[in-house]
DNA sequence: ATGAAAGCGCTAACAA
DNA sequence: TTGTTAGCGCTTTCAT
């Protein structure tokens, strides 16, 4: 054991075994077979190496090898659950293969989601993971002109593969869910059901807004442009919106189609004020689900999106492009109500 | 625009402009003023280069500089709120200061720790950030080593700045909240109030039992040995040991600390499987905040601890070190029942 | 079975 | 005001 001041390079581990830095890098990097180094001159060197507290410098590596060990992702926020596990799958899948995650949060912003892949690119990661993008097309040309691999997760880009999940589907089942119970009073604005939350010009949001309006459609009752309140992610909006409708209503509506977690941290935001068993007559959805959310004052039906299979297909997608570009769908789980759903990482906290 | 096989670099902008590569290289980073380029010469460079697609190869300048513009960052797990908004802070944080952020998540894994502070120490990181540290010594004798900034947030480390929460204080609060609010009903095992989740000898743990312990003893009620549950972090353990203890005490206790959020969704999976009613006599408290426990079922008392302003106050000591080994605390904030909080990043989503 | 030397793309001394 | 050159630490031919 020394050190001071300087970190130790294969040069100096060199001198001290009397191999030369080929030598030294080739024992070190596991590219001994190939260069038939003697196993006794290897553990040499691992053990000086070791002694020393040596490690590669990967800046100096990558530079030479012209790719970082880096793999990128964006997503829209941390704080959130169903990218807090996303984040989560995608860092477990890049240490299997020896890769270090870098994740960055966009907030939705498309000028942010820009300088990161721009930043991404700068860093020589391996590909890049990119997953709520607000401007896809964007991505794409930048990556492009970089010769990045990247895939889409959660929404289809153009001209990279996507995974994305079944967003209509989820969308039909939790309506479907809903309409079966919801409570009429003979109100007929009160007796609908609404979708609160997401911009509807955003993939996932226009493909769960279909489902919603088909299966009420199928049902004969077509929703009216109202009934859809796509007021965007921010919780803040969602519990203005809820208010404005419930003032408008005189009650809550006898449904609530919720579009994201966080239009319902909003949504609850404005339940909070409200006396206990004002719900009593409303039946509530959100789409993506989060523990705390399952045991609510009052029932609530969740989507559950699969996220770890998203980013596992996302890698295999990555590591072997199929030809033509790609769309793969995973599907999504309703969870019913009071239901606490063990994640792939359960065992740990 | 043109551009296909390999990325541009200062040398293929150096010959397009008729420039030298140094002067390219000043130009492009900012430092033109100090080698005084004409403006113009200036403006042509970056046309150029924009029109080229080039981007700073970030592995060469790091290898050049000695640093990487990165900052590490080591978390438990992603999937919890607390450590989530860290996440988010800490990238703002870096934002500001034109860092890239590199977060992992460790699973509490002491050996898994070790190695992602090797791996960040091979990139070159500028600093390290190490949350709820399982093995802090061994942390900073690698980080030393290397001659690597680190700081300790939410728990002391040795030989490095620490800037944690007033686990003690935050206990207090909330213990004596619990207290002042138990319905006794003449049964003495069950009248009592627990404390299960964490592990009795990781810091923060052992100063929130401290204050939990003080607060009993100083009300005349110091607290017996199976009072307090450190069942480690894990749901499913704290699903168990709630399980156990109302087979015990044949009802759920009077009181009950929840030492963690992620302890608390194993509580929530127990609690699942109970009548509703169940829990009205009874007063729960959790030590961390999420939005969606805000409302649940029973009332739940939660401490909030600021993570916003511990990474804020890391950056701090890790920016300008004050002489000696600074431990830096920040208060926590008791949140009543039924309160959502909106933090530093609620215009988002 | 091993060493010498070139070069990845950049920045910083030093010249001019 | 700008150009030349060395070198960051590593990998990789090419010799031997």
């Amino acid at each position: 054991m020394t050190m001071q001041g300087r970190k130790a390079t294969i040069y100096d581990i060199a001198k001290l075994t009397g191999a030369s830095p080929s030598t030294v890098s080739a024992a070190l990097s596991g590219a001994w077979k190939a260069r038939r180094i003697s196993e006794q001159k290897v553990e040499l060197i691992r053990r000086i190496a070791a002694e020393q507290g040596y490690s590669t410098n990967m800046q100096a590596r990558g530079l030479r090898q012209a790719k970082s060990g880096l793999v990128g992702m964006i997503i829209p926020v941390h704080d959130n659950r169903y990218f807090a596990s996303m984040s989560q799958s995608f860092e477990a899948f890049a240490r299997d293969r020896d890769l270090v995650p870098v994740i960055a949060s966009s907030m939705r912003d498309p000028m942010e989601e820009r300088r990161i892949v721009e930043t991404l690119i700068s860093y020589a990661v391996d590909s890049i993971f990119i997953a709520g993008a607000t401007d896809p097309g964007a991505i794409t040309d930048l990556c492009a002109a970089a010769n990045m691999r990247h895939v889409f997760v959660d929404l289809p880009g153009p001209g990279a593969p996507s995974v994305i999940s079944d967003n209509y589907l989820g969308a039909r089942m939790l309506t479907q869910t809903l309409l079966a119970g919801v409570q009429p009073r003979r109100n007929p604005a009160r007796d609908r059901i609404y979708f609160i939350g997401g911009v509807a010009t955003d993939y996932a949001t226009a493909r769960r807004i279909e489902g919603f309006r088909d299966v009420l459609t199928e049902a004969g009752l077509p929703p009216s442009p109202e009934q859809i309140i796509a007021c965007g992610y921010p919780p803040k909006r969602a519990m203005q919106e809820i208010a404005a409708l419930r003032d408008r209503l005189g009650d809550l509506p006898a449904g609530l189609f919720v579009n994201s977690l966080t239009a319902f941290e909003g949504v609850l935001g404005h339940f909070v004020h409200l006396p206990p068993g004002s719900f009593d007559r409303s039946i509530i959805g959100c789409y993506d689900y989060d523990p705390f959310a399952a045991y609510l004052q009052f029932p609530v039906h969740m989507v559950r999106q699969d996220s770890h299979r998203l980013i596992e297909e996302a890698y295999r997608l990555i590591e072997d492009p199929a030809p033509g570009i790609t769309v793969r769908e995973v599907e999504p789980a309703l969870i019913p109500p009071r239901t606490i759903y063990a994640g792939p990482f359960g065992e740990h906290g």
